[in-house]
DNA sequence: GGGTTGACTGCAAACGGTTGCGGTAATATA
DNA sequence: TATATTACCGCAACCGTTTGCAGTCAACCC
């Protein structure tokens, strides 16, 4: 088993004294329609084993014009602070994607796409240099419109989609369900006055999210307020922030509730509601979305919806291999279902 | 601005007037030492401009015998179940690989390291099939030894290296310091019996933390029972069931405080307190580790160590490039910084 | 004015694969 | 036995860049 160095498809073919072309027909056994006889096969293939022959991806590339790999755009860090996504829901994401890439034998590119990416039509650039055969995004924001650029390539968004989503591809979760549903959780509690706390609005998932907090008011027939919308972030801090404000401006006596927009201000809100010594649920209920695992410890335990990432990664990836694969011509637009997780914070 | 075709050097070349070579060399200005003339660049750069050329990495990379990207290694989550580090720990990383990376130019390939990708030995098939220049490992296991195969290869170990360490370049956390820091810290606030938990044994970072609870108690003078250490694991799950079976069992009162491998297991640590009615730190003192962000809303404050993952990740490029490019002779060993951090919980 | 620079550019051979097409020998068919 | 078919294989062009080398022309020196 030697390595040490690295050897052509010529270095094959001179050891058994075939043709260059006739190695690479056994090695690339399904697309070739000519037969090769048993006997030659088996000496190439021994050759290659015994060389330890790996294939120079590039060559192979530049004469297939195609790459096995996808790029996995996710927002910079570096030039946009935060993520908006909480890690845990990231990492899911990572899981699902990896399992399913596994299996097709594909490569991923992953890509953290800052401001000169965007500007630079990065994206585009991608597919023209050669380096990658299809795109699933991350994040989307909700006022960009470089999606346009991309309509007639590969590309699957993920989790989040632009504010026009017509013909997109796009693969989320059910947001409007999750927050109905802990919504509804709370108003079948008892609840009446709620207060919902959105996250960042240029996400599609905020919008989501806050029109299943309105169908459950109304088809409660409960009072519907937008003044008891309030804009926020998805960080604790946001959910802690807005609460201690809102017990100085003497408004959060008005709500027996707060519906956050996940898990993470949910956090915040317990943290304020600790220090402000008011209990939970009693004094005021909280409920979360996302079902971010290390938030299950907390005490009352979160009443909550669960997103399934991993599920998302992995048909955010099936999807895009239709695409390339050009076994779909229609925009795909799956939405992943949630689980509600009652708790007892509300 | 179109980019409906995709235009190589030849069309350039062609709608210049001038040879290939001559707009490979305006292109890659650096690398040539060949004096164009301003004229031809200038009419050069135009053309590319204008028709939005975008050169083939394959067959630049086919050409120049090197490809801009390393590749990522992490376990596999579908072959070998979570994550042993926390997802915070993971995206911090992460966010230091980006960092250091948009900085290079280098693309960055995402690699799960599944049993098939080790026994198969595709980590060095990467390097031969010209896919990378250099490899980053996160999460070597601590009894694999593939790390031989890659000695005269440019690989970096991030956060946990195998158990003989020689002549292998590492970037890790130090974790013994970490360990210690806390440990002292209970010591110090009057706690006199110590309960190690430790973490999984197949990474590195466990037997380090032991150490440096080991060194803690050795300089305090205490009586070290090696029963006293636990093994474990690095899931709250694993602090939680430990907790619970050793108070069933009538040991845990002989302990007044838990030093714990890192904050997860902490955070399970905590729920088994509260539900077994014992205050934290009245009946029991608790320490962490790593410094993990969600955990900081805990209520009492955690006593803990932070580490730096970015910081880590992003060394870790740095090591990286030095040896792609040859100007390091020597394995690099980095430990970078931990930071003491004390909370109510002891 | 011949020879030596130096600035600039083009030719053509790599890099390591893939693939259309044509060629040979063996076999089947008439 | 002549011909058509089939199984198998090689030739050579091509994918799009890079780069060593040679070539041209002008300026410069003695």
């Amino acid at each position: 088993m030697s390595w040490d160095k690295t050897y052509t498809i010529k270095d094959i073919a001179e050891s058994v004294g075939v043709a260059p072309s006739t190695v690479s027909r056994v090695l690339n056994e399904t697309s070739s329609s000519i037969p090769i006889s048993e006997s030659t096969r088996k000496k190439v293939l021994d050759a290659a084993r015994k060389l330890n022959y790996a294939p120079n991806v590039n060559a192979r590339r530049l004469a297939r014009k195609d790459t096995n790999t996808i790029a996995l755009l996710l927002p910079s860090c570096v030039t946009q602070g935060r993520n908006v996504f909480s890690d845990f829901t990231l990492v899911r994401m990572l899981e699902g994607v990896e399992e399913a890439i596994l299996k097709k034998d594909y490569r991923l590119l992953l890509v953290f796409k800052s401001n000169k990416f965007i500007l630079g039509r990065e994206y585009l650039r991608m597919f023209h240099e050669g380096s990658i055969d299809g795109m699933l995004i991350w994040g989307y924001n909700y006022n960009d419109d470089y999606i346009d650029d991309l309509k007639n390539y590969p590309v699957i968004l993920l989790n989040s989609m632009p504010r026009n989503a017509k013909g997109i591809n796009y693969v989320g979760h059910d947001n409007i369900a999750g927050a109905r549903a802990t919504t509804q959780a709370v108003i079948d509690k008892g609840h009446r006055k709620l207060l919902y706390l959105s996250g960042a609005h240029n996400v599609s998932i905020t919008h989501e999210r806050i029109a299943g907090f309105r169908q459950a008011i109304t088809e409660n027939g409960l009072q519907l307020d937008e003044k008891d919308i309030f804009e926020s972030g998805f960080y604790p801090e946001n959910g802690y922030g807005l609460l201690k404000e809102l017990y100085q401006n003497g408004r959060l006596k008005e709500y027996d509730a707060v519906v956050c927009a996940n898990d993470d201000t949910a956090v915040g809100c317990y943290k304020a509601a600790a220090e402000l010594g008011l209990s939970v649920p009693g004094d005021i209920a909280i409920t979360g979305g996302d079902g971010v695992q290390p938030h299950l410890e907390l005490n009352p335990t979160l009443t909550t919806f669960v997103v399934d990432s991993a599920q998302m990664g992995r048909l955010g990836i099936s999807r895009l291999l239709e695409l390339i694969k050009k076994k779909r011509k229609k925009p795909c637009q799956d939405i992943v279902p949630v689980k509600f997780k009652p708790g007892e914070s509300i």
